[in-house]
RNA sequence: GCGAGCGUAGCUCAGUGGUAGAGCGCGACCUUGCCAAGGUCGAUGUCGAGGGUUCAAAUCCCUUCGCUCGCUCCA
C-alpha cells in the first residue's frame, strides 16, 4: 500500500475510533490538551483486554512473577537514584538563522566544546553556550540560549509550593518496583531468578506528541522486572526477547509485522549489556512498542547507594550475597492498543443485495469499486481482545417472544463475556456495526429458535452463519475466545 | 520549540462579508424472515476559543488552543 493510503488508512481509522468510541481527544469540550487521550466505551474494554492478556501471561500463569501496585508520586529522591532528575533534562537550543535546532551538548561535542554554567548565585544552574558555538548548518552564531527542559511533570506534595515539598509523577513504573524489591522478597517466598510485574500510569513530557497515541504525556506501562543471578543476564534476556514476541502473535499481531531492533554496544546505555525493541509496522513507520533491556545491577545498586538500604540477595545454596541484575521487559499499552487497532482495520468491498454468505474481497485502493458492491469497514481483533466478545439479536423486534428468548441467551452470556444486546434496526445493520466494533461474533434469535432450540452465529471476518443448538453456543464461543 | 497547512453537525465535507448547509450516521414510529433495506418524523451547531475591524464576520486581522506534515526530540 503507497503512502498516501497508509495516510489515509490512519485516518480513516482515526474517524472510527471516534465514532464508534474507542479514542476520543482529551478535554476536547475546552479545546483539548496536546498529548492527552480519553478511551471510551470500545476502548476502555480492548485496553482492559490488553493488560488482563498480560497480567495473565506474565504474572498468573508463571510460578516465578508476582505483582505490584506501587504508587505514581514516589520520593523525590527516587528520581535522582534512577537517574531521571539528571537525565531527562535536555538543554536544547536553536538556531535563529536557519532556525534549526540542537540538543545543546551534542551541538558543543560536535564542535569540540564544553557546556559551560553561567556564573552567578542562582540557586538554579543555567547553562551557557562556550564562546565560538555556531550552527553546524550555516555557520551563524546567532544562538539562542540553552533552555532546560525536565521531561518529568512536577507537582506538590501538601499544600506548600516550595522546593522541600517538590515531588514528580513516575516517568515509568519500574521505580516503583526497585524500591520495593525487598519488601516483596519477604513477603513472597520467592527465590532468584524471579520477577515484579506492574501495569500503571506514567507520565513524560514530551516535547513533541505525535501519531496519534503513539506519542502520549500520559499513557500505561506493563513492566517486568526480573531479578537473576549475575552472569545469567545474557540467556535470560534471550529467553524474555523470545517470551514477549509469542505474547504479541497471540494477541494478534502478525510474525511479519513484528520486528526486533538489536541496539548496538553503541547505542546502550553504559550499565545495560543487551537491549532489544520490539517493533511494529504502524501506518506512520516502524516503531517500538516495547524495550527489552539486560540492565545488570543498575537499578538496585543505585537504590541501595542513595537510600543506604542493602538490596543484597543471599542465594541460600550458593551461600553466595550478591545484588541481582535485572532483564525488563517494558511494554506500552496505550501503543499495544494501537498497533491492535491498526492491525484489525480493514476495508472490505461486499456485494450488495446478496444473500447472506456473500464473500467479502479486501479493497484494492488502486483500483475502483466493483459495480454492484459496497464497503465493509471491519476491525478483525483477535476474539481474546475484542471489546465485545458476542452480541446477541432478536431477528425483529416487534414479535416480543423472539425478543424474550433472545434477551435470556444475552443475559447468560453477558456473565461470561462481554456481550451486546441490539434490538434496533434491520438485522444487517446490526451485524455491519458489529464489525466496525470488531465484535467476532453475532448470534440471531428466529422464529426456528421458538421451534427447535437453535440459533444462527454469524461469523466477523467470513460473514458466514452457522446453524447450532443454543446448548453449544458458549462451548463454541470459549473455543474461538479463550484459546 | 521553529516553519507550513488545517479547524463548520457524531463522521466526511461544501459554504470568501449579508437568514449556517449536504451526504452518511444518530433517535422515535411504521413496515420488515438474515448482511449498512423502505417510509414518516426529529435533534443536530456559541462555524475550535478569545479579542479586533465592520452597519454586518464561519468568511478579514491579531492572539490562543488543537490537529497534520517537515525540522527537532524519543532518556
Amino acid at each position: 500500500m503507497s503512502e498516501k493510503n497508509q495516510g489515509s488508512k490512519l485516518e480513516a481509522l482515526v474517524s472510527l475510533c471516534k465514532r464508534r468510541g474507542f479514542i476520543f481527544q482529551a478535554s476536547e469540550i475546552y479545546g483539548g490538551l496536546n498529548g492527552f487521550w480519553d478511551y471510551g466505551p470500545l476502548g476502555a474494554e480492548l485496553k482492559r483486554n490488553i493488560k488482563d492478556a498480560w497480567w495473565r501471561t506474565m504474572v498468573r500463569e508463571r510460578d516465578d512473577v508476582v505483582g505490584l501496585d506501587s504508587a505514581i508520586i514516589q520520593h523525590p529522591r527516587t528520581w535522582e537514584a534512577s537517574g531521571h532528575l539528571e537525565g531527562f533534562t535536555d538543554p536544547m537550543v536553536d538556531c535563529r538563522a536557519c532556525k534549526k535546532r540542537y540538543r545543546a551538548d551534542q551541538l558543543c561535542e560536535e564542535l569540540g566544546l564544553k557546556l559551560e554554567f553561567e556564573t552567578g548565585s542562582n540557586a538554579e544552574k543555567k547553562l551557557k553556550l562556550p564562546d565560538g558555538a555556531k550552527c553546524p548548518a550555516c555557520g551563524s552564531k546567532d544562538i539562542t540560549a540553552p533552555r532546560a527542559f525536565n521531561l518529568m511533570f512536577k507537582t506538590f506534595v501538601g499544600p506548600q509550593e516550595d522546593t522541600s515539598t517538590v515531588a514528580y509523577l513516575r516517568p515509568e513504573t519500574a521505580q516503583g518496583i526497585f524500591a520495593q524489591y525487598n519488601n516483596v522478597l519477604a513477603c513472597s517466598r520467592q527465590k532468584v531468578p524471579f520477577g515484579i510485574a506492574q501495569i500503571g500510569k506514567a507520565f513524560r513530557n514530551e516535547i513533541n506528541p505525535r501519531n496519534y497515541t503513539f506519542r502520549s504525556r500520559e499513557f500505561e506501562q506493563m513492566e517486568l522486572e526480573f531479578f537473576v543471578k549475575p552472569g545469567t543476564d545474557a540467556e535470560w534476556h534471550e529467553y524474555w526477547v523470545a517470551e514477549r514476541l509469542q505474547w504479541y502473535q497471540r494477541i494478534g499481531l502478525p510474525e511479519g509485522r513484528l520486528h526486533r531492533y538489536v541496539y548496538g554496544k553503541d547505542e546502550l546505555a553504559h550499565y545495560a549489556s543487551a537491549c532489544v525493541d520490539v517493533l511494529y509496522d504502524f501506518p506512520f513507520g516502524t516503531q517500538e512498542l516495547e524495550g527489552i533491556a539486560a540492565r545488570g545491577d543498575f537499578d538496585l545498586g543505585r537504590h541501595q547507594q542513595f537510600s543506604g538500604k542493602s538490596m543484597e540477595y543471599f542465594d541460600q545454596d550458593t551461600k553466595e550475597k550478591f545484588v541481582p541484575h535485572v532483564v525488563e521487559p517494558s511494554a506500552g499499552t496505550d501503543r499495544i492498543a494501537l498497533a491492535l487497532l491498526c492491525e484489525a482495520f480493514h476495508e472490505e468491498w461486499v456485494p450488495t443485495s446478496d444473500v447472506a454468505g456473500s464473500q467479502p474481497i479486501p479493497v484494492d485502493y488502486a483500483q475502483p469499486m466493483p459495480p454492484g458492491c459496497e464497503t465493509r469497514t471491519v476491525l478483525r481483533f483477535a476474539p481474546c481482545i475484542a471489546p465485545i466478545k458476542v452480541a446477541v439479536f432478536p431477528l425483529l423486534k416487534n414479535k416480543p417472544e423472539l425478543v424474550s428468548k433472545a434477551r435470556g441467551l444475552y443475559d447468560a452470556l453477558r456473565k461470561r463475556w462481554s456481550a451486546f444486546w441490539d434490538v434496533a434496526g434491520a438485522i444487517g445493520r446490526r451485524y455491519r456495526r458489529q464489525d466496525e466494533a470488531g465484535t467476532p461474533f453475532g448470534i440471531t434469535v428466529d422464529f426456528q429458535t421458538l421451534a427447535d432450540d437453535t440459533v444462527t452465529l454469524r461469523a466477523r471476518d467470513s460473514m458466514q452463519q452457522i446453524r447450532l443448538p443454543i446448548a453449544d453456543v458458549a462451548a463454541k464461543l470459549a473455543e474461538a475466545i479463550e484459546t
